[in-house]
RNA sequence: GGGCUCGUAGCUCAGCGGUAGAGCGCCGCCUUCGCGAGGCGGAGGCCCCGGGUUCGAAUCCCGGCGAGUCCA
């Protein structure tokens, strides 16, 4: 069925007296129960007809409207689902949760795992930052908003509902508020989005789409016969019901306020407007005239000002919203990655702080937001403060930098180029209006540049990276059984060869872990007819398991693993499970998992952490997780549902990355629970100990801890006390008094460098006296010529005082197959054709002043020939 | 994940192949009844670390460490 086609076996629709028509201005269909309507009526189409004019029966708060929604869905079948976080931890494609559905994608969508309900309904706190130049100016954009919504998965064979009875819910659930099914207008729009698509329903109400309702039936597809959006698509076997309920729409539309924001945080935007020093005008004249613009559209250019500030405060009002669910949900502002998407949004706020003059903290807007809503966050309040104020700091530094930096640049050069905006803005974060604000106070005058915009695109704009396949093809192959998941301590195996790819020996079953979830692979070897084959590398390719091997080896084998390296990466693999979860105790729990690594020798451990662990914080960790070992607590792993076990540990699972398919294998170790398919110790006594050898920012929010457990502790140690021990016999001191001999070693070390600095000076001072005695003197020219025995500094300072008396001349000293010479002149006479002179005598090169040069050549002269070359220099 | 910028005196920075500099701060002296201010003098540098190129590197190239910033 092509998708236009979609929308006519919806039977609710003709029998509730809805007609399609076509919308004479957009060209798109819609269906209306209203006989007289002609256009769609979604802007541009037509406008907004609620402002002043609310739509529902009754006005709503957002708390009661979301609790009506869900009621009103429980009450027809469907189970409640609590809110997932707004970082989508569960996936690897995008950062934020987008939508309501995103929560099910990719694994439930796809049909892999089951829906945690079905039906269900769910308020979904969701970011977009797409529109986010939109916040505050067109009154109706968010940065953050609650997607309702009622889901239901439909597979071959067990039908839940479709589209009937989504239009149906939709029709009666506006009935509910008020809506007569004359005054909605159902618009047809297909629907892309997360890898999935499908025909779509907009519900339209006086001009607000309040709802969307997607049937999707599609999946993304190279080779799919279906094109959306410039993306191919193909049916899928099963089929949902995706319905997203903007809920503070809802909310706007009960009470048609001027905008969205005084419809669902009007008491924050007084908070603003009470304690801004820019903003003049009372609030309510403020107020007053935003009402006025959105209403007529026609605003007195002479209240642009007020207006401007207005649209901050709006914008502020919903990023400190914004930024309480980010922080709350663990993100951690960084330069890099997700964390990136918090700072931008911190940034964005105290600039408009800045610009209105607000008089509070950040913080007191984002504490406001959080009593009034009534969520939990996993991120206790007082870590968000300490978050907010390492920010505010952070800017400051940043903007006076800056500032100072425009202020040197416009006084250097006396304008600033295309280049120079681009860069104050990429490389230091300096707003162009910022820079020419800087210029004006300066005294200087700039417009920015037409094109800076597009400049700044275009430095961004790069090719995507190519995607990297293994070329193989192993569709023929049974996935390989593996035997380290039965037992992690089998060693030895047998097995039978299926093939050999490319350097890669296939079993049945094996032994051999393969290189994942940041644990280095398995060495060891293969025993055929009594020959051994080193096994040099193991990976996994869809479930099946590849050995390096240099031989193409057939038949039965022996497989034996490396024990002594497979025992260190367990230990390393669980230690790191440990060193988690106790940084999560020590820290906090906005501490993920960002990266880790398990070898032989050592392992490390990236996670998210807003500031760099002190020595006290770090020993604490260090005790912490050894107390965890020497517990001697059980590590227990076994497969679970993976929906199932979402519910039960949280997505606090995902910390190593999301595994794939409906069960996934959850690893116990103590307290800690995760999702990981590495081998462990059986309990947490076996690690032996666990040492922390440095911890370093990787980048703003992401701490590295390197370690090493077990009898590679134990070598770090040694290490340390090797290096130790060398270096105090070289001082000949004992170990403990290191520090105290170094310093002072390194003390007098600076002490004799200026000493004999000094000395030189002297030095170079009285055979310059000696020197000026002797010298010939040549048209009243004193003129020198030297063969020394100097270093090639001292040469230059003892030449430099003999040009200040007004000499002129050449020294030169030996070198390693060279000769050092040093030219100078206290007179008109250049020292630099002196210099030139001496390079026709003997091959040489060098440079420098006209009173100084410096320089070699190949060949040490006598003294009268240098003679000769000043004379030359100065006769020619 | 990718791009860009920066590491020089206690601080803010200049120098960008040819003997390490400025302003502020610090110390001493002069001027003053005293303070402020001014004048004169001085101390204070592994020019982030390690390689390379070069007769010569703070300066150019490569690698590392540290800081900052923008984009996805």
């Amino acid at each position: 069925m092509s998708i236009d086609r979609e929308y006519l076996d919806i039977k609710f629709l003709p029998e509730n007296g809805f007609v399609r028509k076509r919308c004479p201005k957009c060209g798109k269909y819609f269906w209306t129960a209203d006989e007289s309507r002609e256009i769609c009526g979604d802007p541009p189409c037509g406008s907004y007809r609620f402002i002043g004019n609310p739509v529902f029966k009754k006005s709503f708060e957002i708390d009661e409207m979301r609790e009506f929604y869900l009621n009103f869905f429980e009450k027809r079948g469907h189970e409640r689902i609590e809110r997932y976080p707004v970082i989508a931890r569960w996936r690897e494609d995008i950062y934020l949760t987008i939508a309501s559905i995103a929560d099910f994608q990719p694994f439930v969508t796809s049909g892999i795992a089951p829906p945690p309900a079905n039906p269900l309904t769910i308020s979904q706190p969701c970011i977009r930052l797409d529109d986010l130049d939109d916040v505050g100016r067109s009154g109706r954009h968010l940065t953050l908003f609650e997607m309702m919504a009622h889901h239901a998965f439909n597979y071959p064979g067990k039908e839940i509902y479709w589209k009937d009875e989504t239009v149906s819910y939709c029709t009666e659930l506006l009935g509910e508020l008020g809506v007569r099914k004359e005054d909605i207008v159902y618009k047809e729009e297909p629907w892309a989005g997360g890898g999935n698509a499908g025909p779509c329903l907009e519900a339209i109400v006086a001009g607000l789409e309040l709802a969307t309702l997607v049937f999707m039936n599609l999946v993304e597809d190279k080779s799919g016969d279906i094109e959306i959006k410039g993306s191919r698509y193909k049916k899928m076997e099963n089929y949902i019901v995706d319905t997203g309920y903007g809920l503070e729409r809802f909310v706007w539309a009960s009470k048609g306020t001027p905008t969205i924001y005084d419809a669902i945080f009007s008491d924050v935007i007084d908070m603003i407007l009470e304690n801004s020093y820019n903003l003049l005008t009372d609030p309510k004249t403020s107020k007053e005239i935003v009402a006025e613009k959105f209403k007529t559209g026609v605003v007195d250019e002479k209240l642009n000002t007020i207006l401007s500030l207005m649209e901050k405060a709006y914008a502020l009002a919903d990023h400190s919203r914004c930024i309480l669910f980010m922080l709350g949900d663990g993100l951690v502002p960084s330069n890099s990655g997700a964390g990136y998407l918090a700072r931008l949004m911190i940034r964005r706020s105290l600039r408009m702080i800045e610009e209105l003059g607000f008089k509070l903290d950040l913080f007191d807007l984002v504490e406001k937001h959080y009593k009034n809503m009534k969520f939990e966050f996993e991120v206790p309040l007082e870590t968000v403060r300490e978050i907010l104020e390492l920010e505010k700091v952070r800017y400051k530094k940043t903007m006076e930098k800056g500032i100072k930096l425009v202020e040197r640049l416009v006084e250097r050069k006396k304008k600033l180029s295309k280049n120079d905006f681009v860069d104050l803005y990429d490389s230091h974060g300096i707003p162009a209006e910022l820079a020419i604000k800087i210029a004006k106070e300066k005294g200087i005058n700039f417009e920015i540049p037409s094109d800076f915009y597009a400049e700044l695109a275009k430095k961004h704009s790069k090719a995507e990276k190519e995607e990297k396949v293994f070329k193989l093809k192993l569709d023929r192959y049974p996935k390989t059984k593996k035997l380290f998941y039965e037992d992690p301590k089998i060693f030895e195996f047998e097995a039978e060869v299926l093939g050999f790819e490319d350097g890669y020996v296939v079993l049945d079953r094996t032994a051999f872990y393969p290189e994942s979830g940041g644990q280095e692979s398995d060495s060891g070897y293969l025993k055929v007819d009594g020959k051994l084959y080193r096994v040099q590398k193991v990976i996994e390719v869809d479930g099946i398991v590849l050995h390096k091997v240099d031989a193409d080896v057939r038949g039965k084998v022996l497989g034996v693993v490396d024990l002594e390296r497979r025992l260190r990466h367990m230990r390393h693999h669980s230690a790191t499970h440990i060193l988690l979860y106790t940084l999560q105790k020590v820290l906090g729990k906005h501490v993920w998992q960002a990266g880790a690594k398990k070898e032989e020798k050592k392992a490390r451990l990236d996670v998210t952490h807003f500031k760099r662990p002190n020595e006290d914080e770090i020993r604490k960790i260090e005790a912490l997780a050894n107390k965890v070992v020497l517990e001697n607590k059980q590590i227990r792993w076994f497969w679970m549902d993976r929906i199932e076990a979402e519910k039960k540990f949280g997505f606090r699972l995902y910390q190593g990355g999301v595994p794939p398919g409906r069960e996934i294998r959850i690893v116990q170790v103590g307290e800690d629970v995760q999702a990981c398919g590495g081998t462990h110790c059986s309990s947490t006594g076996e690690i032996g100990m666990i040492k922390v050898l440095r911890v370093d920012a990787i980048q703003d929010g992401v701490i590295r801890f390197e370690f090493a457990a077990g009898e590679s502790a134990l070598e770090a140690f040694n290490e340390v006390e090797k290096t130790l021990k060398s270096s105090s016999e070289i001082l000949r001191v004992d170990a403990f008094q290191l520090p105290k001999t170094v310093e002072k070693f390194f003390e007098e070390w600076k002490e004799q460098k200026k000493e004999i600095e000094k000395l030189q000076n002297e030095v170079a001072e009285l055979k310059a006296e000696i020197m000026l005695k002797e010298a010939e003197e040549i048209n009243s020219m004193k003129v020198i010529a030297k063969v020394l025995d100097l270093s090639i500094k001292e040469m230059i300072k003892l030449a430099e005082k003999l040009a200040s008396k007004g000499a002129v001349g050449i020294l030169m000293s030996g070198g390693e197959g060279k000769a050092l010479a040093v030219t100078f002149s206290g007179t008109e006479l250049d020292a630099r054709k002196i210099f030139d002179q001496l390079c026709k005598v003997a091959k040489g090169s060098g440079g420098g002043k006209k009173e100084l040069v410096q320089g070699a050549v190949e060949k040490l002269l006598s003294e009268e020939e240098l003679y000769k070359v000043v004379y030359d220099a100065i006769f020619s």
